[in-house]
DNA sequence: GCGGTTTTTGCAGTCACTGCAAATATGCAG
DNA sequence: CTGCATATTTGCAGTGACTGCAAAAACCGC
């Protein structure tokens, strides 16, 4: 089924080799100073193959590996008893709960609180993830992909997942879905302002 | 001042002919056929001047041309009463009021809507401003920059902001103004799905 | 017109990224 | 085990964004 054996996964292996030796790299030297051949050096692969498996030397560390059909059908499948915004805050929560504790998730999060230049590139990476919370709160609501509704609330939920990972500080602090439940709790109360202390 | 006369006014034309002429070609050939050569060539001024005056060929077609102190400074001007996100919002309406019915600024939203792969770079070329919605938000509510509810908050902000752009047809169906309300309404109102039909 | 300053330009170089075709590895049928 | 079909890797050559540097040209005040 997934692995036919050898060739699927050696090329799992290798994508994580790339993944792993990128995110290393960046952390230690700074994106500028990365070369897509440095990654290729420390993964042990040819320059040429990298781009076999990433679009862009950023992809290989921001990139999420998640279908983004995948990400329709679990939004889909939510009971139609939630609110767009909370059948969207159940998917990135169960999404978190797998990977929070992945040491390449936490490299990566500690990456963009050191340069925050990296967060256009991130929503550039996971363009295509995006497009399918869009997708799936517009067919939840039977709205087009175009209706104001529709854009706002998707963007919203893409607000709360930001907010989440640039407040969290892994190994101290609340949890990431903690977090991200705060950060949606705030969304759904219409962002009513905290009592000063 | 502005003073010392023709030197000032002929970079200031520059700038402008570089900038109408990415949009121009951005938008008649698409970003990927465009060498930063068309746009020299075009503007009349060699490749090596053009960056000079912007760091990225996208910079010419995407930046906005507004100081992040000044819009800070317009956050906390608002009324105490007002929350956070009334405050930002009516900061947005005014500025989308001052651009909405310019010429460049049509020209990029359409560009935006024809090459959706742009929005990021706006986000991009626009981030010393969102810095500047965080740092108001974080003053008017005396939290620091990285709480939960500044972060969601600011970035909800500009989910409306992004949303409405989106959905804005200039020249057919509601203005941009409008839209703009109509997505931080929704916001204000914790993303209630609208009831249907 | 004449120095001092700013702006433009050419040049050489680095690096991300792409298409193509040869080399290599894998899966499988016989 | 062997040879064939297919998938993957690699080298190579090329395009184009972007940078630093130093010479040339334009501008400013005198």
């Amino acid at each position: 089924m997934t692995s036919s054996g050898l060739r699927e996964r050696k090329k799992e292996a290798t994508r994580e080799a790339l993944r792993h030796a990128a995110v290393t790299l960046y952390r230690e030297h700074g994106p500028q100073a990365v070369t897509v051949e440095d990654i290729c050096a420390k993964a042990g692969v040819s320059p040429r193959t990298f781009f076999n498996y990433f679009e862009t030397k950023d992809e290989a560390v921001l990139s999420i590996d998640v279908s983004p059909s995948t990400v329709l059908r679990q939004i889909l499948e939510r009971p139609a008893s939630e609110s767009p915004l909370q059948a969207v805050r159940a998917v990135f929560a169960a999404r978190f709960a797998e990977v929070a504790n992945t040491e390449t998730f936490r490299e990566r999060t500690l990456l963009l609180r050191e340069h925050p230049d990296l967060t256009p590139r991130l929503t550039f990476a996971n363009r295509a993830f995006q497009q399918a919370v869009i997708d799936g709160i517009a067919q939840r609501t039977g709205l087009g992909p175009g209706h104001i509704y529709v854009a706002t609330t998707a963007a919203a939920t893409f607000a709360g997942n930001r907010a989440a990972l640039m407040c969290w500080q892994p190994g101290s602090g609340p949890d990431l879905v903690t977090l991200l439940h705060q950060a949606m709790d705030l969304l759904e109360a219409g962002l009513t302002p905290p009592p000063p202390e």
